[in-house]
DNA sequence: GCTTTAAAAAGTAAGTT
DNA sequence: AACTTACTTTAGAAAGC
């Protein structure tokens, strides 16, 4: 049984958060030039971040979404940047964000590749549809997560809301395709 | 007639009229309408007629595992089936579901004609579609696409080849919109079907590049080496068929281009290179 | 359902050179 | 042909149409 064990790299971390107050939009476009706000297609502010490199939507109910960090801890540094900007830049913002991971996108890569067309007959809730989509859909119950399973044995995994549980899921699905013998060992 | 023993229901398989007394005695608003109306509008023609109730799908829900013909059934209608016997068959509790019928099986109607499949394979659409709508998810969605959804699940199921595109052109919805609704229809009815086969795909792309019976075989030869083995996983299976094809006609000596067979086959002449190339590979061509 | 954000996987597509 | 860019799928939040 060739153990190879997986390698995961998180990819993308989605973060909301809150500041318990309204913030006027328009006066964060007057203070910071470089944000895009468009209320006529989307009623929320990008803001931009080099460093966590993110980009964060704020919106006028100061309810925050944001998004590419690459781990929880950078997510979290991220808001708070942001919210530290903001107070520099003037916005006069009374409270310390309440920040909630919502979700978490993984990449990793089993050791060996995928026979996809018997995988999608034995794993249950997968649905392996190569005219629409070369990967193959599988939804986990625990860890709640999606995970696409590609032939070269590479994935993404998503939903999860902790890394530990994005860790489990790849663990729980290498187990599962070794157990029902749908993976292929070779150079 | 397909009768669910779980429920002591019985339903048309072909509109998805519910016809037992069972229901009736529930009340009015749980009737999609009465069996005389119903088979007013089998006289009418548009619906169905009660005349094709043992055809195709005819299927007795419950622990059997042989259809109204005596037949086995597949382990997906057997497995649909199992799941579709907990089901509370009293989800949707709405008016409008009369309407909502008409409009759904008239359209499948149409679609028959504009598509040339069966009356099994309709009669498998409306039975999924009933179920869709029993479950809920048709509300707030646009039943065309949906019923569109459900034709191409049935196609997908009965292995019929019609591709997604023919679905979204007969019935002028999106391909992305047919394709997410009938990814929605897998997930939540809990349906299992089988890959699309590229040899299933063969005989349509040659029939439409007017490619000879001896360059079909030698492509279903090179399918058959190639076997989904290794190249073919993730792959579109008519770009795979077309590319067998191409490589058919260049060792039977038909002059086709890479561009007959791309348009026949609805893939761009890029696509067949690259499958052509793992073929090469594969089969040391 | 849609709109916007980010990111990966692998396949397919389209426009240029 | 190669390159580039771009779109398909997955999840999730935000406010409003």
């Amino acid at each position: 049984m060739p153990q190879t064990k997986p390698i995961v790299s998180i990819e993308n971390v989605v973060a909301s958060a809150t500041v318990n107050q309204t913030v006027n939009l328009n006066l964060i476009t007057q203070i910071f030039p470089d944000v895009e706000y468009h209320p006529d297609q989307f009623p929320g502010l990008v803001f931009r971040l080099r460093s966590p490199k993110t980009a964060t939507l704020i919106f006028s109910s100061g309810k925050m979404v944001c998004t590419g960090a690459k781990s929880e801890k950078m997510a979290i540094q991220a808001v708070k940047n942001v919210v530290l900007k903001l107070k520099k830049g003037g916005i006069p913002l009374e409270h310390e964000p309440q920040i909630e991971i919502q979700n978490i996108v993984a990449s990793a890569s089993l050791g060996g590749k995928i026979h996809l067309e018997l995988a999608a007959r034995v794993l249950p809730r997968s649905m392996y549809e190569p005219e629409q989509f070369p990967g193959l859909i599988h939804r986990m119950l625990d860890p709640k997560t999606v995970i696409l399973l590609f032939a070269s044995g590479k994935l993404v995994c998503t939903g999860a809301k902790k890394e530990s549980e994005v860790y489990r899921a790849v663990g729980n699905l290498h187990t599962l395709l070794e157990e029902k013998n749908l993976m292929i060992y070779e150079g | 007639m397909v009768t669910d023993n779980s429920s002591g229901e019985m339903f048309c398989g072909n509109c998805g009229f519910v016809v037992s007394e069972r229901i009736e005695e529930l009340g009015p608003e749980w009737r999609a309408f009465s069996k005389e109306e119903h088979e007013d509008r089998s006289r009418a023609g548009i619906p169905t007629s009660l005349a094709m109730h043992d055809m195709g799908l005819a299927t007795i829900i419950g622990p059997v595992d042989k259809d109204a013909s005596g037949k086995p059934l597949s382990a997906s209608m057997k497995s649909t089936i199992e799941r579709l016997r907990t089901w509370d068959s009293r989800s949707q509790v709405h008016e409008p579901v009369d309407r909502n019928f008409r409009q759904a099986f008239s359209e499948l109607d149409r679609l028959k004609d504009k598509l040339a499949v069966g009356d099994a394979v309709i009669e498998k659409a409306a039975y999924v579609y009933r179920k869709a709508l029993e479950k809920g998810l048709v509300r707030g969605r646009s039943i065309s696409a949906l019923v569109a959804a459900a034709l191409y699940a049935a196609c997908r199921d009965t292995e019929t080849p019609r591709t997604l595109k023919d679905i979204a052109n007969a019935s002028n919805i999106k391909k992305k919109d047919v394709a997410r609704c009938y990814r929605l229809l897998i997930r939540e009815l809990d349906l299992k079907m089988p890959v699309v086969d590229p040899v299933k795909c063969v005989a349509r792309i040659a029939s439409k590049a007017g490619l000879s019976e001896k360059t079909k075989r030698k492509a279903l030869e090179i399918l058959k080496k190639a076997e989904e083995g290794k190249i073919s996983a993730g792959k579109d299976p008519m770009g795979l068929a077309a590319a067998a094809l191409y490589v058919a006609c260049v060792m039977n000596g038909e002059n086709k281009t890479q561009k007959d067979v791309a348009e026949a086959a609805g893939v761009t002449e890029v696509t067949i290179r690259n499958r052509y190339k793992g073929l090469k590979t594969h089969l040391r061509l």
